[in-house]
DNA sequence: CTTAAGTTTCAGAAATTTCTGAAATCACTG
DNA sequence: CAGTGATTTCAGAAATTTCTGAAACTTAAG
């Protein structure tokens, strides 16, 4: 298993990328080789493609299976898993964006709640800040369910109008919303 | 400088949350604190109320500073220098995403055209799988530069039409597009 | 039941990242 | 321009994360 000179520099630049996404080089690596393949791959090619150990390979196909990233295959008459990533890159983001909102987002969403049900805490300036902030994101994640559930092709649509945006949003919704704060 | 007990609830919260944000832990806790507070703090106080080194400190805000999320200020007759983050949280979301998408997009975006102009590898599903990865990723950050221009009440707008975006983008750009691929 | 192929687990080694205290630098004041 | 208060830098210590090889486990076949 030798990787061509295109393989190798596209899995290089995902496992330095890596650690800015919240992967480990050797998971961003592995993710990179499979993204590239037309064929699943096996847990030894993984392996030695990348010239890793065994166990290392084990653990961060562990890791992209908890993040829902790759897929599971099996050809007859040959028990070890074989592994792709989704053909559809929407998927593939799809995918990314509900990981990161859960492991990001979601914790701290539940953390401001709670602190807010704790009751007043003699601090009117950080109660504030964190009633503000939950409704913030709240807002956001309530944005984000909408887009979570449109097709793609909307999807699309919506992301190539460009600068017809703005017009729309004005002729849909009326006059704008008063403004209380300036920044 | 004794936090109360909200304060340090939501430092320690923030604390934990660095490393899945990209941050290490001291960073999440000065931004934590500096968030939840109304007076701008020097380094000082910084340092004592998390109970850190001066210089660790010193490194925290450096890194603050490179990401945009602090400002700087000054009181008549005192020549340190005391931080605040910005009183409107839109305007933190925004920074946020612009400088993700510097840390974590964009060079991946760069490395793939770069890729591309090497001409052909003799891979052609790998090199397929790279074209339409940019395109993607091109059609993503179309769509944030759009998003970005909007002025903050027509973003609350369209965060907040909730189910009716997708009969808008219908009415709005005629029929939807023919789907090439299935997933 | 035994063997063997495949996979996972885990304790420690290696690498990386974070944090500290001391020294150096900076910049204002008298 | 010396002195002082504030800040930054930096080398090494501490902590954390990643990686490895050996052992344990799992499952199917003979």
């Amino acid at each position: 298993m030798t990787l061509t000179p295109l393989q190798q520099e596209f899995v290089m630049h995902f496992g330095e990328m890596g650690s800015r996404w919240g992967i480990n080089r050797t998971v961003g690596q592995i993710y990179a080789l499979l993204f590239l393949s037309s064929e699943p791959l096996n847990a030894e090619q993984i392996t030695d493609g990348l010239s890793i150990s065994r166990s290392n390979t084990s653990m961060g196909l562990k890791e992209l299976q908890s993040w829902n990233l790759v897929r599971l295959k099996h050809f007859q008459g040959d028990r070890r898993d074989y592994f792709t990533t989704p053909e559809d890159l929407w998927e593939i983001v799809r995918i990314l964006i509900a990981e990161r909102k859960k492991r990001e987002i979601d914790p701290t969403l539940t953390k401001l709640r709670q602190l807010e049900m704790q009751g007043p805490a003699g601090d009117d300036y950080a109660e504030a800040r964190i009633a503000e902030l939950r409704e913030l994101i709240e807002m956001m994640t309530g944005f984000y369910d909408e887009m979570e559930k449109l097709e793609t092709e909307r999807l699309v649509k919506l992301m190539t109008f460009g600068s017809k945006i703005a017009g729309l949003i004005d002729k849909a919704g009326g006059a704008l919303p008063t403004l209380t704060k300036r920044s």
